[in-house]
DNA sequence: ATGAAAGCGCTAACAA
DNA sequence: TTGTTAGCGCTTTCAT
């Protein structure tokens, strides 16, 4: 067991004085500098197995201004977060970039407007050097609030409110959804479908706002019963379906802007003596295998790797958090990158 | 905009000059004390709000010794815990009494044995002032690790190793798991059945291993071929359904060890030309109604309250970490706590 | 290679 | 009611 002679937890001190060298010599053995003398270097790490000291974060942030931990910000209802396969590829690609630069990823949720306050305190407070950011409505203040006490941040998804609006912009992840959905209606016109439906996310989503924006870059005259709000979930895309076919008897073909919401209107097609493809062609929007290779007929789907995207955050938070708001031969450092879609023909269309 | 003379964020020496008053009265200010004038309190206000001064969390934790921030440690791998309703119950009751108290939940993630030793790190650096801590294995080394550093601490499930088996024992809320499996079984045996197989958790896991003893608990003598280990998923639900179903082909009855593989098990049966429940009676465990209500035929299945658990969860924490080790008469906190479940009948049994 | 000393930004006695 | 002072535990020059 841990000697602990009196009841506090251990300091520098303790293990400088039981291992009979300055309180320096102890901060450099642990900090892994290499000019300790080997011997000396081991006695210290002795004392500090046998003292079972843990440094103390708070002392060494309010010194170095690091924390070594970074949040990720999730601005969703729970209940959708847990239930998306897409959330969990995303944190995938954070986690593993983060935790191989050595940094803590912690998770906060937001799920309720008077969440936003505490979370800015924590965020501002210095407990994380750096915020992956998600999920962002329109009116969200978290942008705003991160620019405010200039806490490196990267968001992911194009932030509402226009690219590099103020100032110069934030840094962001996004996928090319607009051209992926430009894409997914094309096949469809391709395949000589005339009416073409689409079932949309939340409109106060950018990234939903983009994928409709690409379906009407290619329906320009599209008429407005042919346009069905769901809010990515299951349920919301069945329903959406339901209400399409209801408006649309003859419609024979819907872009779907996500899988699990084209997972849900493939149900309601199903059960309504719709065969897929051949009266309504589906096509989905995510590629994430779980669900597309398993829904029957197999989801053809625009793919966005998330998992990379996730990756990419983290590294973009790095070079914001380096202070390298240049690379050395003096261009700026990219901040907002667009990664590329590509559709994935299975059987659904 | 907020004004920043010089490069650094603002300190409270800078409020307090700005301000013409002491540092001292800016702390008072900020947190809240009463014993200052309301038109100098004001002064303050408007000089924090005019520098954009957020406290530094370092430094005043390092005086107080207390972050205000409470981990939630989730030992799974993600995909799991992103597709079971379970945790997403379990989080909101914990979340919501966090809150409630002040405290910002931060979710740490363990999904590799590498990450461990940074979670110890991180917890043990005075990040936080407790930690919530989930789905123990028997060889999960946190136990261990935050006895060790006395960081007050909670866990989910029964810990391993037996109650109580180190010193006083940890604090843990814990559903009946055991009881409440001997009442599903109990049911089944009462319907007449006498051919009753059971589909477990992975049995390093108390919650799985406890239901098992429950079954066993009444069918003293059942076969090893009428017990299937599963995972807790809903695909492995069904593969252990199917070599149940293959090994006893005059099985007339199931108690499934979570409504998630209960779910994964009607589809197999389906599948197979069994009726539920005339042929085969099934008894699931959790009662999330989401699933629950949703199969065909809804699921008779043992309740226990997750979110409440999880509220439970927090307020011990609590109590533990207000160094409150006896109520006021003497006898020292609950430590560890059994909440009830009970049997909801619907059709499948 | 090691130690002494200063100070990070804050809170908490204690004085006034 | 307000200000002064002394650290909290660590890293980091600067000496040695």
């Amino acid at each position: 067991m841990t000697e602990r002679p009196n009841g506090h937890r251990p300091t520098l001190e303790d293990v400088a004085r039981r291992a009979g060298v300055s309180k320096s010599t102890v901060s450099r053995v642990i900090n892994g500098e290499p000019k300790v003398r080997a011997a000396v270097a081991d006695r210290v790490r002795q004392a500090v197995a046998a003292l079972g000291y843990v440094p103390n974060q708070a002392a060494r942030s309010l010194v170095t201004r690091r924390s070594n931990a970074v949040a990720v910000v999730v601005t969703e209802p729970q209940n959708r977060l847990f239930v998306d396969p897409y959330f969990d590829c995303h944190l995938r690609g954070i986690r593993q970039e983060l935790v191989r630069r050595g940094a803590q990823p912690v998770l906060l949720f937001i799920e309720d407007p008077d969440d936003y306050p505490r979370v800015g305190t924590f965020l501002g407070g210095g407990h994380v050097d750096g915020a992956l950011l998600f999920s962002l409505r329109t009116d969200d203040p978290l942008p705003a609030m991160v620019a405010h006490m200039d806490l490196p941040a990267v968001f992911g998804g194009r932030p509402a409110g226009g690219s590099g609006h103020r100032g110069r912009g934030y840094a962001s992840v996004d996928a090319d959804n607009r051209g992926g959905a430009r894409e997914a209606v094309r096949h469809l016109v391709s395949l000589g479908r005339r009416r073409i439906g689409t079932i949309t996310g939340p409109l106060d989503q950018t990234s939903a706002a983009d994928r409709l924006d690409g379906y009407r870059d290619v329906l320009l005259d599209a008429p407005a019963e042919l346009v069905a709000e769901g809010d990515f979930t299951l349920r919301g895309g069945a329903d959406a379906m339901a209400a399409l076919l209801d408006r649309c008897p003859d419609l024979d073909a819907v872009f779907v802007a996500s899988d699990l919401m084209a997972s849900g209107a493939l149900r309601v097609l199903r059960e309504r003596g719709r065969r897929v493809p051949e009266d309504v062609a589906v096509v989905g929007f995510d590629d994430l295998v779980a669900i597309a290779e398993a829904t029957e007929p197999p989801l053809t789907t625009v793919r966005q790797d998330i998992e990379d995207m996730g990756r990419l955050m983290a590294r973009l938070l790095f070079e914001r958090a380096s202070d390298e708001p240049a690379s050395r031969d003096g261009r700026p450092a990219p901040s907002s990158v667009v990664t590329p879609t590509r559709l994935v023909v299975r059987a659904s269309a």
